[in-house]
DNA sequence: AAAGATTGAAGACTCAATCTTC
DNA sequence: GAAGATTGAGTCTTCAATCTTT
């Protein structure tokens, strides 16, 4: 396929890099979770923000907000995760079209089971070779992109209320 | 969950942003592709990879390691992109275990139809925001991240022989 | 009509079992 | 026996249709 250069060679080269981290990044956290807790990745981190949250509960829209998932994919997860005790549905008090996702005991008690081995992948497989700077430039890199991704998306990230601080389930 | 710190606040924030883009930029790319062609990213990423081989085919275990994937994925993609006439398999001539995937016509012209609106993605959600210094960071701590995946690989990334060189249809 | 959520069907990926050739 | 590859079953995701409440 040629055309007028659409990447320059420095460009092409980060993006097979990018690509390849996008691709094998998430399967090996998968490949760890599955096999040692018995989880998905996104199962892990839906319980990470439930843990999170006030009252350990949150709207599934928002929780799908948070998870960067779909409101019917987050629907489906729940499903499962009630099926295992893990989470509760529960009816919201301020608005009856609204549904809360409640984290149980037991659903914490998994989390907490998995996390160390979870956050240990993270820390060994992506911040063990990097250096504080170059942490902060990791970071700084990923905002740009998803600035990228998407131009409109309203004010607060929301991120920055996390009731656990540093430490959290989620890394 | 609160343990002993296992990452640091920048760290963890770094983590937030880059589970954020390993999330969301494989959903952009593929709702681009399969809204304007009618492919998956994977698809796309192996009619990429074979348009750039020798012969424009590769045997189906070496297209699965460039394009990162079990070798029983990449068997069901290459009969679905078969069925559409993109791809043919065929007997490899040294070696009667292995099957190679040739392009066939067909199939490069749906890449060549693909790629600018597929590249052109890539190029303003990745790489419009950075200037030439960043994106050679990109690729230096993507590379280390890869690092930290997979220790034990094998010498060459294989990745320096591509015949299109730049301009490709990979990005 | 829009927002929040659920459901079922279709498509894709993973895992394990299987087969052939080296 | 190991390497290359295929297949089928089970599971998850997406998409569209549907329902209720605002």
């Amino acid at each position: 396929v040629d055309e007028p250069r659409w990447l320059d060679d420095e460009q092409q080269r980060a993006w097979r890099r990018l690509a390849a981290v996008v691709l094998r990044l998430p399967a090996a956290l998968e490949a760890q979770l599955q096999r040692d807790a018995g989880m998905s990745h996104f199962e892990y981190w839906v319980l990470a923000l439930l843990s999170e949250a006030g009252e350990r509960s949150l709207r599934l829209s928002e929780l799908a907000r948070q998870a960067n998932a779909s409101l019917s994919r987050l629907s489906h997860v729940v499903t499962r995760l009630q099926a295992r005790g893990w989470v509760v549905r529960e009816a919201d008090p301020v608005d009856a079209r609204a549904t809360r996702a409640v984290l149980t005991d037991a659903g914490f008690e998994a989390l907490a089971a998995a996390a160390p081995g979870h956050v240990g992948l993270v820390r060994s497989t992506v911040f063990d070779g990097l250096g504080p700077h170059e942490v902060r430039e990791l970071g700084r890199l990923c905002e740009t992109i998803l600035a990228g991704i998407e131009p409109a998306d309203g004010a607060g990230s929301g991120v920055s209320g996390a009731p656990l601080g540093s430490g959290g389930a989620l890394g």
